[in-house]
DNA sequence: GTGGTCTAGACCACG
DNA sequence: GTGGTCTAGACCACC
C-alpha cells in the first residue's frame, strides 16, 4: 500500500485539508503516480474513522483542481502531477506558510543561520522519501 | 514608536493572533523591551481600523501567558524578556510550521533551490525591519 | 443591490456550482467590484430557500480559488479579478464547455455561419450587462 | 467502419451519454444513414475497454427515443434521420450549452476574440471527421 | 460497489 | 451577528 494518511485530531487545520495535503505530497513526491487508484472514500473514512463527507471533501476539492480524476462508479485516480497555476500564483500561496515559519523561527530566537540549518535537515528528510515508492 | 503591527486582513489566522504573535516578536528581537508601556486598546484599535475586542483579546491572551503585565487603570508593559525554552523545545515547538511550509512548497512544485530563494527574501524582508536595536 | 442570483432546481449542476458561476461571472462583467461584499451565507440561504451549507459550499471553493476573501465574523469580499491560473490550464477548463456546445450545435443541424451568428448574439447579450453597475 | 465513438473519461458527462450523444451527431451529420447497422453491445464495449452495461444503457436510451431501432436476435439499426425540430426549438435547445460555454470562457477571462478563434479551431477539428458524406 | 449532492443540525471561533 | 467544520443520514447517478 503506497498511501499512508493520518490525521491530527487535535490540530486546528480541518481533516479534509489535511487530508488533500498528504495526498498532494504523496503525488509531488512520487509516492503517487499518475493513474494510481485511490482508496474509495468510505473505506478511507472507516480506516480513519471519519465521516465519509470529510473524505468526499478533500477528494472533491483535488478533483476540482485538477490534481485527482474521479470516475463515477469505480474510483478516484491520480490524474497529473502538475498544479497548472501561475508562477505569481503559486508564490501568493506559498508566501502565509513561509511567514508563519519565519514569524515562529524569529519569535523562538532562532538565528538566520540555525534557521537555514534546519530547513535542511528537514528539506532533506522530506526529499529522501520520494525514493521508495512500490 | 516602537511598536509597529500589521495585519493580514486575508489570512486564515484571526486578527488577534496575529497581533500577539508580532507583539511577541518585537519583544523576542529587542524591539521592546522589559518595562514598555504598550499602546492603549483604543489607541491600538484604532489605528489598525478593528475591533476593540479583538486588540483586549491579544493583550489577554499576552497576559494569561505572562508576556504582559497589566496596570490596572495604567495601561499594559512588557513583563519579561524572552521565552527561556531549552534548545530541544525551541525545537519542538518550530517543527509544525516549518513542516507545513514544506509540505505547502512541495506541493507547490518548488524546487530545493526556490525554497532556499523565497526563504533567503522573506528572511532578509523581516529582519529589515529590526535594525534599531541591534 | 447588484449581486441576484438564480437557481435552476431542475438543473443537473449542482446548486453550490450555479451559485459559484454566477458570482464569477458577475465579477468577470464587472457587476461585483474588488472589495464588494457578499451577501452572508445564512441570509443568501434564506432568499433562495436552500441549506446554508450549500452556499458557505459555494463561497468556500471561491475563496480558496482566490475569487472571494473572507473575513471571520465580518462577511465575504470580493477579492480580486484575475484567476492566477495558466492559459494552458485555463484553455484545459474550458475546453468541456466548448465541446459540449458544439456537440449540441452539430446535433441540432447548425451550420457553422449560425453557430457562429448564435455566439455573436449571446455575447452582446451577455457583454451588455457589464455597463450597469451601481 | 463508419462509427467512430470516442469517450472522456475525465469528463463530468457519463459515457453512456457520450455515446448516445456521438450516434445522434453520427446520425444528424450523415455520417451514419437510415438502416445502417450499428456495432453490436459487446464489440463496441471492448473497443472502447469499458462495461457492455454502459453501451447497452446507451442503446436503451437510443431506442426509447426512436434514434435506434432494436431487432431482436439481430442487432440494432439507425431508425431515423434527422431531429425533424422547429427553428425555434432547436435554437431552445442549443441556448443552454451556450450560455455554459460562454460563462465559463467569461469567468476565465477569455476575450471576445479569444472565444471566437477557439471555437473556429474547435469547429475545424469537430467538421474534419465528417467528409466521407459530403 | 463507486462518487456526488443536499439537508439538518451541532459546535466552534471571530468580532 | 459572521464564517468554518464535522456528523449523520438521505437520495441519486454510474458501472
Amino acid at each position: 500500500m503506497s498511501l499512508r494518511i493520518s490525521i491530527a485530531t487535535g490540530s486546528s487545520v480541518p481533516i479534509y485539508r489535511q487530508i488533500a495535503e498528504q495526498i498532494r505530497v504523496s503525488i509531488a513526491t512520487g509516492r503517487l503516480e499518475v493513474g494510481d487508484q485511490l482508496p474509495s472514500v468510505r473505506s478511507l473514512a472507516e480506516n480513519l474513522v471519519i465521516n465519509p463527507n470529510t473524505v468526499a471533501r478533500a477528494y472533491g476539492d483535488l478533483v476540482k483542481e485538477g490534481t485527482l480524476e474521479s470516475r463515477h462508479g469505480r474510483g478516484a485516480f491520480v490524474a497529473r502531477k502538475s498544479t497548472g497555476l501561475t508562477r505569481t500564483e503559486r508564490m501568493r500561496r506559498l508566501r502565509p506558510s513561509l511567514e508563519a515559519f519565519l514569524n515562529e523561527a524569529i519569535s523562538l530566537e532562532f538565528s538566520d543561520e540555525e534557521i537555514r540549518s534546519e530547513l535542511e535537515k528537514e528539506l532533506k528528510k522530506t526529499r529522501r522519501g520520494e525514493e521508495k515508492h512500490g
